[in-house]
DNA sequence: GTCTATAAGACGATAGAC
DNA sequence: GTCTATCGTCTTATAGAC
């Protein structure tokens, strides 16, 4: 098992770092079998509605890949304050970068389909959903009421797009650096 | 002066209004000169280097109509908590309607070009810095420190565009409604 | 399952009449 | 300044050979 992946993977994956540097419409299925290797004919066998299906799956890939970052970093570190930061300093380090990939993780997906793909609109809600109920858990589990935990969570996870926002576009990790060192007031135990 | 706007504005206006709602890949010339009404051809004498300059306009005009949103509120409502947690219910409320056309006012056209364009990248720079300063400022004025006036402008642009993409992405104006209820907690005087 | 060739239409952009 | 017709390219999608 040394390279073979299997096409529909290959697609998915290469469809998810493209969606993520450049959002939905900002990419065509050609440049995705081009960076992927995997002929056309072969996108259309295994994702049959075309390019809707495949940013589906590509929004879901994403999804667990965030949830893998999250729960490392909070497996790592206890205090819910402290993994946050965490958190956030590691998305600001990788910005400041000069030529990373990163982009809004389907925050550019889900603003461009809000209001066209009910499919994708969906996708991308559930993904939030999934991202706030870990950041739930972490609190609740720290003693947190299940009201702030949850009002929190929300916070946070609008931090953390915004600021990622911030910061690609100032091509600098500042914004999210800030959002990071305030996060210790959002969570005064209430 | 009844109805009688130049085509140049008409164009303007008509290409904020498609791009807060699909980005800048998923708004066509087509569409823009449908909507507007302008042909094609004037398009072209008004902005002759194409749909990245119109975008540019289009950006600016969006900024300008924000801002003016915002200096209304901080005219009318003296306490910084208080201004900002008005001008973040409105916005919720605006969203909670079925069919609003609000989207993300410049947050999708920049995370499609961060990458890509570095004309549409600084423009939108441009506009969260201006937004920025006006939260400043208004902090400022109401005695906050320099320091903690321009890290609050930036954590309350970044709660602003999340909470928005969270209340677009779940058609419900909740999640900008609890970061409105939790701004106090931000703006503790240090 | 894999791949190529191509269809049908939308795209941004341009030429040129008026 | 205004408008139409059109160019070449790229788009999503499909047909069909292997």
């Amino acid at each position: 098992m040394v390279d073979k992946k299997n096409s529909r993977d290959t697609l998915i994956e290469a469809a998810s770092r493209l969606f993520r540097l450049r959002g939905y419409y900002g990419v065509g299925l050609n440049e995705i079998i081009e960076e992927s290797g995997i002929p056309k004919g072969s996108l259309y066998y295994y994702f049959p509605k075309g390019k809707e299906e495949l940013a589906i799956e590509a929004i879901n890939h994403t999804k667990e890949m965030v949830i893998s970052k999250i729960q490392e970093v909070f497996e790592r570190i206890e205090d819910p304050i402290e993994a946050m930061q965490a958190l956030i300093y590691q998305l600001s380090e990788v910005i400041g970068e000069s030529d990373h990939k990163l982009g809004m993780p389907i925050g550019t997906i889900a603003s461009e389909n809000y209001s066209t793909s009910e499919p994708i609109r969906i996708a991308c809600q559930l993904a939030f959903e999934d991202w706030q109920s870990l950041y739930k858990k972490k609190l609740i589990s720290s003693g947190y009421s299940e009201k702030q935990s949850k009002e929190v969570s929300i916070i946070v996870n609008a931090l953390i797009e915004g600021g990622i926002l911030l910061s690609i576009t100032s091509k600098s990790g500042k914004p999210l650096q800030v959002i990071a060192e305030q996060m210790p007031l959002l969570l005064i135990k209430k």
